[in-house]
DNA sequence: GCCGTTTTCGGCCCGACTGTTTTCAGTCG
């Protein structure tokens, strides 16, 4: 889905743009943004297309031009951009840390790199708590105080990754790992199998009867920056993740990569014991010895002779319980429920038929509904939510009343026209109203009476008291026309915690009007998390698992909202868009 | 810096909020 290459140049544009912001220099930034977008969901490799058609193959990439076009070619070639290198000399902080701070944005970042030498975050801390900030213009002590929490909150997520983050990176490492032939079998484990939002390292497994061999391979493959330690059956070391220092240890920026190297029959043991989490086999471990057995990563042993250890299955079974999914290991009821087999038939991405929030270029997104649509049929859904953002948000083009109904026309000849070739599938009109201040929405009732369906969030003011926050989204849930709440806490992983709401209340709300919340498969988002997944599924409460895609490429993000919602014990019956169209709209208001 | 045409350069990028100000700068979505 994406690919390395394309990835590294989009970061790096990323990265001019921030710079071409400290400047407040009109347009780039955009330019640059745009372009990085497009490479990060381009579905052919850069290299490729230079190969295929040279610098006026990589112009006819949407948003590229001669100019980027050059030092893609520049990356490809060289590995570097000049112009970037000469950039970070000038001002050379580690921007991504800095701006991960809550208030803090590029203009700040050059600023306080010009009056107070700051390059980093520890930098930003030492003056910040010396008070030194409070003085400089348009500082103040407020700021000061917000600074410090910011970083506090960025400290708390510091050195994870999130899973959308560095999925691509392990299925890359075990992809390559896999080439050797020594390698028998191989599997990722750890947080990373339990498909957690959010990932600290990467732990892989893998089965040879050569472990020496696979050892020297792993310590030398490409992107290796820092080898941890290496010994006879396992090896740590970092993989660079692209560009960038890491402060605190001066290798490149990276993630940890620990392997394991077993024989045949521990492998299951193995694989049990890494996957964790540790809650999960510290009970497990008990459950062992109550049975007079010994549970580790190399077996399940009555006294010294093994009596399971092969496959994980093999295990649980013989501690009497059914087989427990990664994603719900996690000591929070499972084992109890495997032990009466009442265990959930976890929600899996084919079950999947549709998507319900989607963005056109009708307003902000990247793509039309035809294309859209395509996409969509090319996975094999039935159907596809358009979710155009409304008018309030004018950033995104937000559209209005009139505009909404005239799209709506449109869509209807779309869905007309694709009925004579794809009669299983139709295109749904539904828009992402805004949740304002008082609860209200921000289209009028008779255009919204007049969509498919109807999603709301709240896009503003943010930072409300937890009564009023909770007010104001019950007002939205119970309009008549509003079907389903988006990114329901509005959090953003590693960047802001969820708003201020009773979300015990909100359930209540939802189930009473019959509101559907969201579990926004968005990686940065994932929002609703595993815990409110669980807690909306025992009251009741329906949920559905939406892309929010911006582009049809994100699309394909659909795997992180089933994750998330297996971790939160999801099954079918609960999310709406396992359903078919005819049953789902009904449910909706 | 890209796009799209009017083929040579103008248009693109808005509004609310916060914290700082006393009319504005920066950040965020």
């Amino acid at each position: 889905m994406y690919l390395m290459t394309n990835r590294e140049i989009a970061k790096i544009f990323s990265k001019i743009a921030l710079y071409f912001e400290m400047d407040n220099v009109d347009f780039k930034p955009q330019a640059y943004e745009k372009a990085a977008m497009n490479l990060e969901t381009l579905s052919e490799d850069v290299k490729d297309v230079y190969e295929r058609g040279g610098d006026k193959s990589l112009e006819e990439i949407p948003g590229i031009g001669k100019n980027m076009a050059d030092k893609i070619i520049e990356y490809i070639k060289t590995g570097k951009i000049k112009e970037y290198e000469r950039l970070k000399k000038k001002i050379p902080v580690n921007i991504d840390e800095l701006i991960s701070v809550e208030g803090i944005g590029p203009r700040g970042v050059k600023y306080l790199y010009e009056k107070l030498k700051i390059k980093n975050l520890k930098d930003l801390e030492r003056a910040a708590k010396a008070g030194k900030i409070r003085n400089l213009p348009n500082f103040g002590e407020k700021k000061e105080q917000n600074i410090l929490q910011g970083i506090e909150f960025v400290k708390r997520s510091t050195g994870r990754f999130l899973l959308g983050e560095i999925l691509l990176k392990v299925q890359e490492i075990t992809a390559n790992l896999k080439k050797l032939k020594e390698v028998k079998q191989i599997s990722e484990a750890g947080s990373v199998r339990r498909r957690k939002e959010t990932i600290g390292d990467i732990d892989i497994l893998i089965i040879s009867s050569s472990p020496k061999k696979v050892i020297d391979y792993f310590v030398k493959m490409p992107g290796v920056v820092k080898i941890w330690g290496q010994g006879p059956t396992k090896a740590s070391v970092r993989v660079s993740t692209g560009e960038g220092f890491d402060p605190h240890t001066n290798f490149g920026v990276g993630v940890d990569v620990d392997l394991r190297v077993l024989p045949e029959s521990q492998f299951g043991s193995a694989l049990q014991y890494f996957t964790g989490s540790k809650e999960h086999n510290i009970v497990l471990r008990k459950i062992a010895i109550d049975k007079k057995l010994k549970l580790s990563e190399y077996g399940l042993f009555s006294g010294s002779k093994i009596i399971a250890g092969k496959t994980e299955k093999e295990i649980y079974k013989t501690l009497g319980m059914d087989y427990m999914e990664p994603e719900i290991r996690e000591n929070t009821g499972e084992i109890e429920a495997a032990l009466k087999n009442k265990l959930p038939r976890l929600i899996e991405l084919k079950d999947i038929i549709g998507d319900l929030h989607a963005h056109s270029n009708f307003n902000g997104g990247d793509n039309s509904v035809e294309e859209l649509a395509a996409a969509a049929i090319k996975i094999g859904y039935k159907y596809i939510g358009i979710a155009d953002h409304t008018k309030f948000l004018r950033i995104e083009n937000g559209l209005n009343e009139k505009q909404l109904i005239d799209r709506n026309r449109k869509i209807d000849k779309i869905n007309h026209k694709l009925q004579t070739t794809n009669k299983n599938f139709r295109v749904l009109k539904g828009c992402e109203a805004n949740i304002m201040a008082d609860g209200s929405i921000d289209i009028n009732d008779k255009t919204l009476a007049q969509m498919d369906f109807v999603i709301a969030g709240v896009h503003s003011q943010i930072k409300m008291p937890k009564a009023q926050m909770t007010a104001r989204i019950i007002t939205a849930m119970k309009n008549p026309n509003v079907d389903i709440i988006a990114h329901p806490t509005g959090r953003l992983l590693k960047k802001r915690p969820e708003y201020e709401i009773d979300f015990d209340k909100i359930l209540e709300a939802a189930k009473k009007t019959k509101t559907v919340l969201e579990i926004n498969a968005f990686p940065l988002r994932l929002d609703l998390n595993d815990v409110h997944i669980k807690k909306a599924k025992q009251a009741g409460v329906k949920m559905v698992i939406n892309t929010d895609a911006h582009d049809k490429e994100h699309l394909n993000l659909m795997q992180y909202g089933v994750f998330q919602a297996r971790r939160g014990w999801a099954e079918k019956n609960d999310i709406i868009n396992c359903w078919p169209a005819e049953k789902m709209l009904k449910l909706l208001k």
